[in-house]
RNA sequence: GGGGCUGUGGGGUAGCCUGGUAGCCUUCGAGGUCUGGGACCUCGCGACCCCGGUUCAAAUCCGGGCAGCCCCA
């Protein structure tokens, strides 16, 4: 019989605060007993997912000719200061160092004021662009809300890049790239479907033009932003003097675009959309451990058995392959732990198999046992391949549905009360919307994520709040 | 932004109202018997969030801080 005890979870998903409190401590991914508000220890298995996440990020990122680079983790207040929009936004969630020499630093919120001086004394021509740079590190906002393990937090783990173009429609172009990168590494890879979003003006990143956000669903109904892309414009290269000489000689702005996938954030999407019950579902492409063998021996087997466990870790060379051997652990024990853990696949091997030269697969998503022969070993890239794409789909088909048209700010209500996605009419995302936002948003605790980026939607009617013209077509939720 | 609740070994809790002995489950360590869906026995280690106040005496009452959870806007 079960009995109840710390090591599994004791909720089930569709309590889902608790059972994300309970999973990212059972399944050892983060650790918060440093008691530093917004702050936490991400432990061996969260940051060896991280990692994986990190690797697959950089790898797309190089492909399409981005360089790494790392900055300093400090800002001196002058450059930070230099945009003024930009300090304005920032300026009540920085972290301030001490005055040395005279100069106060801050722990970087965000890159800007680092990249753009260096993009002032790297580039002087045309021949110079685009230059695309970026680093992975954290940064630190000084959020007051209530914070939340990995899903709010005061230091970020994530990528940001920095990239400067010669016109326009260079950077507007790779606004647009930025978006098919979340798309096949977020999505196609980590199975997280999301809705590219443009905020609203009054939404955007302090100093962007403007950004685009990718929010995605989750199980709770409220929105959670992932990578956001923004179109800088010339406001920081104008802020900061950085120009270029064009191919007729004369001297120009640069333009520069900045997007942000935070791997401690994606993280957190991983874990709500795919885990189940039983604990975390990592994609195949992530786990840590893509096979876990558990050979299941008595001390008289023991050596045999795990002889033939050596055997079939190395026909699976070039995956992650882990035998746990560990002998004061029962096989109904290791198998709660990897379960939890949310390793893809494990391989049962004991004296059943042994005999008769096969070996059990359990599979974690469908929670299915098959019986194979080792004559007919399976094709482990493929099934790896397989089982994401299980993930992404059923991922998908959760998002299903989530979307409705409204009419009416009860109607939006109902929506988003019913962890869903309200799509209506609406005047305008400047400034001449703010009032009929601030209106809805008190009405229904929920807000206006923006419109479609990627898609042109033309709305017919009016808007839904003041009855005047309506010319966008806006998505609104709950949000964390 | 506003309100409420909570903090006891590594984890989960009892005790707090009514001040005086910190109890239980689990984990952990040693030894032994075990090993096909969270095995069992014996022995052992380990705690009152921090600062101040009241008191002969504070986990308990009071004030402040820090941290966490929940609800509302």
């Amino acid at each position: 019989m079960k009995k109840e005890s710390n090591e599994g979870l004791t909720v089930k998903k569709e309590n889902f605060s608790e059972w994300y409190s309970q999973i990212i401590d059972k399944a050892e991914l983060v650790d918060i007993r440093l008691d530093m508000k917004g702050f936490m220890v991400i432990r061996p298995w969260g940051a060896r997912i991280i990692e994986n996440m990190y690797k697959i990020y950089e790898k797309e990122l190089q492909e399409r000719g981005h360089e790494p680079t790392f900055m300093p983790s400090v800002i001196p207040e002058a450059n930070l200061k230099k945009e003024s929009s930009h300090i304005k936004g920032f300026t009540p969630e920085v972290f301030w160092l001490k005055e040395i020499n005279k100069e106060k630093l801050a722990l970087r919120p965000t890159s800007e004021t680092l990249y753009t001086p260096m993009f002032k004394l790297w580039i002087r021509s045309h021949r110079d662009l685009p230059l695309k740079l970026y680093q992975r590190g954290s940064v630190f906002r000084l959020d007051t809300k209530a914070t939340r393990p990995l899903i709010r937090t005061r230091e970020i783990l994530w990528i940001e890049c920095h990239d400067a173009f010669a016109t326009k429609k260079e950077a507007e172009k790779q606004v647009q790239e930025d978006i098919e990168i979340t798309e096949k590494v977020m999505h196609q890879k980590f199975g997280i479907p999301f809705l590219a979003m443009k905020r609203p003006s009054w939404d955007k990143f302090a100093g962007a033009e403007y950004t685009i956000g990718s929010d995605v669903l989750m199980p709770d109904g409220k929105l959670i932003q992932q990578p956001s892309t923004h179109l800088m414009g010339q406001k920081f290269s104008k802020a900061f003097d950085a120009k270029f000489k064009t191919e007729n000689g004369k001297e120009e702005y640069l333009w520069t675009t900045a997007y942000g996938p935070a791997m401690s954030r994606i993280l957190v999407s991983v874990i709500s959309m795919h885990g189940d019950d039983k604990g975390l579902i990592l994609p195949f492409s992530l786990s840590p451990v893509s096979v876990i063998i558990v050979p299941i021996f008595t001390t008289a087997n023991k050596e045999k058995i795990l002889k033939y466990a050596e055997e079939i870790k190395n026909k699976l060379k070039d995956f992650e392959i882990k035998i746990d051997d560990r002998d004061f652990y029962t096989p109904g024990w290791k198998f709660h732990e990897w379960e939890l853990k949310g390793v893809p696949f494990r391989i049962e091997i004991g004296e059943k198999e042994l005999k008769a030269k096969t070996l059990t697969l359990f599979i974690r998503d469908t929670g299915k046992k098959e019986i194979i022969s080792l004559k007919k070993f399976p094709d482990l890239k493929k099934l790896g391949e397989q089982f994401d794409e299980r993930l992404r789909k059923n991922a998908e088909k959760m998002m299903e549905g989530r979307i409705v048209n409204c009419k009416t700010a009860v109607e939006i209500k109902k929506a988003v009360d019913n962890s869903k996605i309200a799509k209506v009419n609406w005047c305008s995302l400047e400034e001449a919307g703010i009032k009929c936002a601030e209106s809805v948003e008190k009405s229904t605790g929920a807000e206006i994520r923006g419109t479609l980026a990627n898609k042109n939607e033309k709305p017919l009617g009016k808007c839904i709040i003041c009855g005047k013209k309506a010319n966008e077509v806006v998505y609104i939720g709950k949000s964390y």
